[in-house]
RNA sequence: GCGGCGGUGGCGGAACGGUAGACGCGGGGCCCUCAAAAGGCCCUGUCCGCAAGGGCGUGUGGGUUCGACUCCCACCCGCCGCACCA
């Protein structure tokens, strides 16, 4: 229910001192205050200003126990009735919190008198004595003085922690009660490198609104933060500049926690986390050795991608399609290494199906589809008689396969050079293979470059006719792909094709087009060209370099030709399963899925990451550290420089330890790990985040996992969001977790960009949030970026819209202050005349619709409609402020206040409590009314032939006879019907009529 | 090439198949002022018209419908992702 009284509703006048109360809330601050602040205000203002993670924290207990002290013990029932009591305890303690909020701010002490209060509060810091016109003082919006009083509030109360317990905050006021339902609000937490951009803003904007949507309907919220802490460019740094990646990590943290204090983000501090930290990268390690036992990670080597300027290997999703590194764009190389690696593969399907099961949008969901790649098809074995060796192939198109005529393997094949050896090939084979290696992934995977290759001098059995294939080595043919070694098909498949024209060999046509086919002999249809397709037996064969008058490739579906006269005339895809089924019978081949999701590869031999906490010993071999042994805490050094070896291995004293298993002499992993293996956990951290025994209580997990909203850009859509997925899985797998998706729902915000182009420092179009604050407020930077478009689209910033929304606040809080004044004490629920008629009325209405409109618009993320249904609230109140009744006034003033909370939460805060005394974050949300939703008469619309030709006042309970009649009795109706025959007549109640004339 | 998203005033953007352009910016006019800033009021798709009113308008061309920005078909343009994936 909404607190706030319909103002139709008269309730018994209520008594009280509520002016005593008013007095003390209103009672200006001053810098005086601060020597005079209780002692305790300032130690809980204290406790909260450093923030830095890992400080001492005071557990929940404590906190309850505090807040306890103060008097503010549970009150259940205030929720449904309201007793004046309840009024005045509330004021009293506004009051009370002002004062503690007093300490931080600077005000002018002549600005603490009398009629100047609202006054004093508004004005500019060092401005002079207010302006005082007719006894009433001009009112002035300052989000300097508002934002950071509130700010102080929210932050001594600790408003926005839970606890795990459901009963745990049923003492606090506005705390929903222990049956609550929870919520988990999340947005991707910030890699802390410099300062906060627009795009952090942007995102916790979208997070912090979704936040306390939720709160106010009722539900306990968990919207915690963290920093990925971790990673490259802290080490970059650090090379640069000799100062430890520690160091410029904290000192970016702190400028995070700032920025996100001064934007007002009700974020619950208690479980903050970074994940550089010893006590979290504990539990990191932990999981990679879950996973380790699991037999889910594993070393191998493998040709794996090589950052030479990052002097590091990289997982392909790090990889650009131009064949650059994802950080530094340097252009990446191929290495064959040992490295570890994730068995992701094994949970592909997995990933795959359970994509259907989650609240994403579409392009992320279709990003992992493709970035999985499912393929079904087929693996066939060819084998090379001279030297006995069996090569699989996989195929999709297992029903072309009478159509292979030669047979092609990759670069990296291991057994390219074997299979050349001592044929007149060898050396040209040899070359090819050192330039294929060599070449960047730019010069080589060009689909439009000519084919290049060269033959090993052997050959394979076509496993269904016995043909002898001739062998290439070709570089189109990927090692990280299928087998590695691929089957050619030139007839139906445009790169075996082209392959095939390059090097003049066959082009056997299998699968004729469908009319073609069924044309009788010799009959035109052409759609094959003259002799295709042909008649019998391998008719169909011809060379590459013949004309083949654009027929070939054919690559879309048909029914086989010349293949066996088993498939023969059969449409390829029945026969596609059938040959399949043979193929199995006879031991040739099996159905098979291939992906092209490939494991991810987790080692980086750098400094800046969690270690690997496995060490090697050369009688025990690989061994895990031991979970009580754990965190390996990253050692301290001195250079941090790139030597393609991890900087770690300088650290001798270090690397040298003990064999946990048999206590001699062994060496630590020097490789660290990928940050997004920290970043693939976190959200479950934060549940339970100062658990010193284990990395999370399950219990504790299923208070609030999976998340039920999760916000970020779309960047993550394939890398973190994927890794994040398989964690979760390999989990639930290992008992650890009893789900298995970590995010419900997703929502990617868009980019802000300036001038139609992305932020960036070499454009020198940089807009810095912590500027645009200091200049206009958060609250304004706030609703604005929330209210220049959709906001998973891109949004673009233009500061003369932010001087509009600036302007918007600035009249709410002067119209809410102004009338706060005029009413004088503020009440919960303001009193009005039983009914309203004419303004009171419209105005009331337009308050109901737009408690409906925001509320919609927020279930379906539309802030930029919900903003606008506030502003044209606030325009109607601003219009209509002369006609109508002082309490219906105050009503809507107070509803804008609190239907604008989530998008500006301190301009709110303020107003709410101005005009009713109350914290608007303690109010439930606001429910519209039904009946006031449709009024008993509307403008109809007259349409002839579709066309609006007219605009009449209908009652709302017309029935659609008298609708007509309404219709064709308008003036400008009858000149267009003109006479005509009215053939039809479409009513729509509440909406219009339409004639159809002829 | 494949997949996804989008194309509406001078600009950002609104519109369950039912009054196209909400809201904001920008622009114009006026009020307040000695003046300005701030604020307030009015106008603002386009063309014709003094007006009433009318014509034309949501990338293009068709279609469905009493009625289409919205649904269907074909195309053009832009952005994003993937791409020699067998």
């Amino acid at each position: 229910m909404h607190r706030l009284a319909d103002p139709r509703r008269r309730g018994p006048a209520r008594g009280a001192p509520r002016h005593l109360a008013l007095a003390r809330a209103r009672r200006p601050t001053g810098a005086r205050r601060r020597a005079h602040a209780p002692a305790g205000g300032v130690r809980r203002q204290d406790r909260h200003r450093g923030g830095r993670v890992g400080r001492d924290r005071h557990g929940p207990r404590a906190l309850r126990a505090d807040r306890r002290c103060g008097g503010r013990a549970g009150d259940p029932a205030r929720r449904g009735v309201r007793p004046a009591a309840s009024v005045r305890r509330g004021l009293a303690r506004e009051g009370a919190r002002r004062d503690r909020a007093a300490a931080a701010l600077e005000q002018p002490l002549h600005h603490r008198r009398g009629a100047a209060r609202l006054t004093s509060r508004a004005l500019p810091r060092g401005a002079g004595l207010p302006i005082i016109c007719g006894g009433m003082a001009e009112k002035r919006y300052d989000p300097r003085e508002i934002e950071p009083r509130w700010q102080q509030v929210w932050a001594s109360e600790r408003t926005w922690e839970v606890s795990n317990d459901p009963a745990g905050d049923a003492g606090r006021d506005g705390a929903p009660g222990p049956s609550a339902p929870s919520s988990y609000v999340l947005e991707m937490l910030p890699y802390p490198s410099g300062e906060p951009h627009i795009g952090h803003l942007k995102c916790y904007s979208v997070g912090d609104a979704i936040a306390h949507f939720h709160r106010r309907l009722g539900r306990r919220v968990l919207h915690p933060m963290g920093y990925d802490a971790f990673g490259l460019p802290a080490e970059n740094h650090a090379i640069r500049t000799g100062e430890h990646p520690r160091d410029s990590t904290a000192a970016s943290i702190s400028s995070f926690q700032r920025q996100f204090h001064s934007w007002g983000i009700s974020i619950d501090w208690s479980r903050e986390l970074a994940t550089h930290e010893p006590s979290y990268y504990r539990w990191t390690q932990w999981i990679f050795l879950e996973l380790f036992r699991a037999g889910l990670a594993y070393r191998k080597e493998a040709a794996v991608k090589w950052c030479p300027h990052d002097q590091t290997v990289l997982a392909n999703e790090q990889v650009d399609a131009d064949g650059r590194c994802e950080r530094c764009g340097a252009l990446v190389e191929v290495r064959q290494l040992e490295q570890w690696f994730l068995r992701i593969t094994d949970y592909a399907e997995r990933l795959l199906g359970d994509l259907d099961g989650i609240d994403w949008p579409e392009h992320v969901k279709t990003m992992q589809r493709n970035w999985i790649g499912r393929s079904e098809g087929a693996e066939v074995t060819f084998r090379c008689e001279e030297l006995s060796i069996d090569y699989p192939v996989f195929t999709t198109r297992p029903d072309t396969l009478f159509g292979a005529t030669f047979f092609v393997m990759a670069p990296e094949h291991p057994d390219v050079l074997r299979l050349a050896e001592g044929t007149p090939n060898e050396m040209e084979v040899r070359a090819y293979v050192n330039k294929a290696l060599t070449e960047t992934n730019e010069e080589r995977g060009n689909a439009e470059k000519p084919k290049t290759g060269v033959p090993l001098g052997r050959t394979v059995t076509n496993p269904v006719n016995g043909e002898q294939l001739p062998m290439y080595v070709a570089d189109y043919v990927l090692m990280e792909y299928g087998t590695g070694a691929i089957m050619a098909v030139p007839a139906h498949d445009e790169r075996d094709f082209a392959f095939a024209q390059a090097f003049d060999l066959p082009v056997r046509q299998v699968i004729a087009p469908r009319e073609a086919a069924e044309a009788p002999e010799g009959g035109g249809a052409g759609a094959a060209g003259d002799g295709h397709p042909p008649e019998d037996g391998d008719g169909g064969t011809a060379r590459a370099g013949d004309a083949q008058d654009g027929q070939l490739p054919f690559t879309a579906d048909g029914v086989l030709v010349g293949s066996h006269p088993d498939f023969d005339g059969k449409p390829n895809r029945a026969a596609l399963a059938e040959i399949v089924a043979w193929l199995d019978r006879e031991g040739k081949g099996h159905a098979s899925v291939n992906y092209r999701l490939r494991d991810w590869l987790v080692s980086r031999q750098r400094y800046w990451g969690c270690p690997i906490p496995i060490v090697y010993c050369d009688r025990c071999g690989m061994v895990p550290v031991p979970d009580l042994e754990l965190p390996v805490r990253l050692p301290e050094i001195d250079d941090y420089t790139p030597k393609g070896r991890s900087p770690l291995a300088a650290a001798e004293d270090w690397v040298a330890t003990a064999c946990p298993e048999c206590g001699g002499a062994a060496r630590r992993e020097t490789d660290t790990m990928d940050t997004f293996v920290d970043s693939s956990w976190y959200f479950l951290r934060y549940c339970d985040a100062s658990n010193e025994a284990a990395a999370w209580d399950p219990a504790v997990l299923r208070e609030w996992m999976p998340v039920d909203q999760y916000i970020g850009g779309v960047e993550h859509a394939i890398l973190h969001l994927m890794y994040a997925r398989f964690f979760c899985k390999a989990l639930a797998d290992l008992g650890h977790l009893d789900f298995q998706e970590p995010f419900r729902a997703l929502f990617t915000q868009g980019m802000v960009t300036k001038d139609g182009s992305k932020m960036s420092k070499s454009r020198d179009n940089v807009v810095s949030p912590a500027a645009i604050v200091e200049r206009v407020g958060s609250d304004t930077a706030r609703a604005y970026i929330l209210f220049v478009g959709p906001p998973d689209q891109d949004a673009d910033w233009a500061d003369e819209g932010v001087e509009g929304v600036h302007r918007f606040l600035s009249r709410l809080w002067r119209l809410s202050a102004e009338t706060a004044e005029r009413a004088g004490t503020p009440v919960a629920e303001p009193l009005a005349p039983e009914h309203g008629e004419g303004a009171d009325l419209a105005l009331v209405r337009k308050t109901h619709w737009a408690i409906d409109k925001v509320s919609g618009d927020l279930r379906r993320f539309a802030f930029n409609t919900a903003i606008a249904a506030v502003m044209e609230l606030l325009n109607d109140c601003s219009r209509l402020r002369e006609e109508v009744q002082l309490e219906t006034l105050r009503f809507s003033l107070a509803t804008a206040g609190s239907l604008l909370f989530p998008f500006a939460p301190h301009v709110c805060a303020d107003t709410y409590s101005l005009l009713t005394g109350e914290r608007v974050w303690e109010q439930p949300w606001p429910e519209a009314d039904e009946s006031m939703l449709e009024s008993d008469s509307y403008e109809l619309v007259c349409q002839v032939n579709g066309k609006v030709r007219d605009r009449v006042r209908a009652s709302a309970d017309a029935d659609p006879g008298a609708l007509g009649a309404l219709c064709r009795a308008a003036p400008n109706v009858k000149a267009h019907v003109d006479g005509r025959e009215i053939v039809k007549e479409i009513v729509v109640p509440g909406k219009l009529v339409n004639l159809v004339v002829r």
